[in-house]
DNA sequence: CTACACCCTGTAGTAGCTACAGACACAAGC
DNA sequence: GCTTGTGTCTGTAGCTACTACAGGGTGTAG
């Protein structure tokens, strides 16, 4: 890795896409290692330090949370790559996003059912604000 | 409102399966009134707070903000009820909830696609972490 | 009188950032 | 050499919606 690969954090960002203050945030919780430091005291970062960036950004994008993805990178940088606690990681949070769904579909339902009722009425009381105070 | 129908805040907690520090934190923020108190100092409670505190379990479930509760709770504490504006939030709300229906959606088929893969390979290197750290 | 359950305030922690303040670094132009 | 502008630094505080204490007072049953 030559001196030219170095970047500071700004180029990091554009390159992500991912804020800079994030970036900083992220190694602060060990998610990045500690780059690098200029004279001046920037921080001073390598392609691999944009793969890895690139890896924690696309599972966030896919729901991961950061504990998740310290596992996943933890995996990723092994050699003898653990497909099967990866696979578990994956599967136990793809179990969470449909419970999720689940929630989300039982929300939208009664919503829209209120959000429908008060729109057709110019009743006496809001039937939206009825519903929710209705006991269960 | 006679004063047999004063009851402390573990009651109301009881009564409306919400957590006494969430009630006194529903407090703090403005959701709940601030109640009576007992000699001792204790929040004595009455039946209207009961009311105003099911109200806000049920929107918290339907995945209201508090903020949004709030002003729900505005329009329903006035006489002429706006269903007009109660309207606008639910709509809005709902939009959001089907706007993250849609997030988890796409999610999901990225998940359930590299849950698979990895499930069937003891391939060289794990798919699963491959496409995580694949660029988009 | 002593347990004991209940309640009080105030503060700090959680996730995952984001937004400063106040200071230093560095390059370009005059 | 100096100024201007942009980039970066650290450290801290804010956001949502709670939850979990610590360290104390209250109220009542035996």
């Amino acid at each position: 890795m030559s001196a030219q690969d170095l970047f500071p954090i700004g180029v990091l960002s554009e390159r992500s896409g991912v804020n800079i203050e994030t970036i900083r945030y992220y190694e602060r919780v060990n998610l990045l290692p500690k780059p690098a430091r200029s004279e001046g005291g920037y921080r001073l970062y390598q392609p691999p330090d944009s793969d890895r960036l690139h890896f924690i950004r696309r599972a966030r994008d896919l729901g991961f949370s950061l504990d998740e993805i310290r596992r996943l990178l933890d995996l990723a940088d092994q050699k003898s790559k653990s497909c099967h606690r990866a696979h578990t990681i994956a599967a136990e949070h793809l179990a969470e996003v449909r419970a999720k769904m689940r929630d989300l579909r039982r929300m939208e339902r009664v919503l829209a059912t209120m959000v429908k009722a008060c729109a057709q009425g110019t009743m006496p009381d809001c039937p939206l604000l009825q519903a929710l105070a209705e006991a269960k």
